[in-house]
DNA sequence: AAGTAGAGCAACCGCCAAGCT
DNA sequence: GAGCTTGGCGGTTGCTCTACT
């Protein structure tokens, strides 16, 4: 019990990944697939622990992850949810594709605690704060991890309990007409048990809102692209590395999910900015939101050996931060010269979306090669919908293993050598 | 300009449960 | 059935950056 037998090893590096670590991470996995973590770092030749390495790809590399700020709607719905589920953040982020738990959790440690405290809500209990609460005085009810049993946040046991009335209305009508999905495999897999109402509930809740995903964009009804939590995708392959390849695509394979596993969409405007070439907003830094949020050391250099901050250091293609704000600014893209605040705020969000694990599966690449040749009709595109050009076909060509080798090379060497190239393609926009 | 507090985030830690031997 | 391994989860820590004094 207790750690893993590997925790014990020596040498182990800890702390933050380097970019060469996660491009052998996802080398390996991108050709292997994860099999068993604990034989990943070996293989992949990684000085870490085999915990790291998943956590790493849970939160960080993986393909489906969409980053930036949450919107408001995504807010609403962590509130939501965790007014039912409490602190499980784990399936709390299984009804938000793109998220992970991690990321989830941290947001409401940070942020959504407090916005709710000012409102007046308690955030353990979801109810109203006392006049003990609001003093300062310590908080009620905290909501302890649910080991195994079905018990959900205190005031949320039974029939929702007293939280009802924060849900939002077209929740708690949908709950109230629960759609069983009785395709919808049993798994071993489901380390917690399940709580079927509270499923159902879940399921007409997250349907009741507007798609998570599409509150960053008005794509096509996003649900559940990776459903590991829930077991679901462990039917639809088999051997080393179906699982993961179930787990991220399975799009294709509609007969094992009744759900429709769609990746998160990337806005054309999104493809034809220079990706990798929005560098971090000045608000923005190392570890920040958005790309700034990717270890994407601009210098090529991790910011913990070399103390350059993402603010004010130059990078290796003599781009300065500001000098990319000014190219948007000055509207290199047609579609800056709107003149409207929404589309500032969109371009300001696909500049959040856009991180350097995208450019390691290769779609720089291919943003770029569809970028050049819908570049008559980006304009169009994006004031139509940033939806119409669908990450789906992207990822999913490229997990199809059409041509790995040479996705994994273009990444390998956008990521860590050939940001130089970037202004090249920057060229052709 | 320097110091400090707070915010945000990535990663680690410890525990649990399932699976395997 | 016991013990071990592994995957997974939630809590927590520590680092970095920003804002404020």
């Amino acid at each position: 019990m207790g750690r893993h037998s590997c925790c014990y090893k020596q040498k182990l590096r800890k702390g933050l990944w380097s970019p060469e670590e996660d491009e052998k991470l996802m080398n390996h996995i991108t050709k292997h697939g994860h099999g068993c973590w604990s034989s990943v770092p070996k293989l992949a030749g990684l000085q870490r622990c085999s915990k790291s390495c998943r956590l790493r790809w849970i939160n960080y590399l993986r393909p489906d992850l969409k980053r930036g700020a949450f919107a408001q709607d995504e807010e609403d719905l962590i509130v939501e949810l965790h007014a039912v589920l409490g602190n499980r953040w784990s399936q709390i982020a299984a009804q938000m594709p793109g998220r992970t738990d991690n990321e989830i959790k941290n947001l409401w440690n940070s942020s959504l605690k407090k916005k709710l405290r000012q409102k007046g809500i308690d955030p353990n209990t979801h109810k109203p704060l006392t006049e003990a609460d609001r003093s300062g005085a310590a908080p009620t009810i905290s909501t302890e991890r649910t080991s195994g049993s079905s018990d959900v946040n205190p005031s949320s046991a039974g029939a929702l309990g007293n939280f009802g009335h924060l849900l939002s209305e077209t929740a708690q009508s949908s709950m109230l007409l629960p759609v069983y999905d009785k395709k919808r495999p049993e798994t071993p897999s489901l380390a917690r048990p399940k709580v079927p109402a509270k499923e159902l509930f879940l399921d007409q809740l997250t349907a009741g809102h507007e798609s998570p995903s599409s509150c960053r964009s008005s794509g096509p009804t996003l649900y559940f692209p990776f459903q590991q939590q829930l077991g679901y995708s462990n039917e639809c392959g088999s051997g080393d590395g179906a699982n993961m390849n179930s787990l991220w695509f399975n799009q294709n394979d509609f007969s094992c999910n009744t759900i429709s596993t769609v990746m998160p969409t990337v806005s054309p405007s999104a493809l034809s900015t220079p990706m990798g070439l929005n560098l971090p907003p000045d608000n923005h830094r190392h570890g920040g939101t958005g790309i700034g949020s990717a270890p994407f050391y601009w210098d090529g250099v991790n910011p913990s050996s070399s103390g350059s901050t993402g603010s004010s250091g130059s990078n290796s293609m003599g781009f300065e931060p500001q000098s990319t704000n000014s190219i948007l600014e000055n509207s290199v893209f047609p579609w800056t010269d709107i003149g409207v605040g929404q589309e500032k705020d969109t371009r300001v969000q696909l500049v959040e979306e856009l991180k350097w694990p995208d450019l390691l599966h290769g779609t720089f690449a291919e943003a770029t090669t569809a970028m050049q040749n819908q570049s008559q009709s980006l304009y169009d595109d994006v004031i139509k919908a940033e939806s119409q050009f669908n990450m789906e076909g992207i990822c999913a060509s490229w997990f199809q293993n059409q041509q790995p080798q040479q996705q994994l090379q273009a990444a390998s060497d956008m990521y860590d050598k050939d940001l130089q190239r970037m202004p090249l393609s920057f060229e052709h926009i």
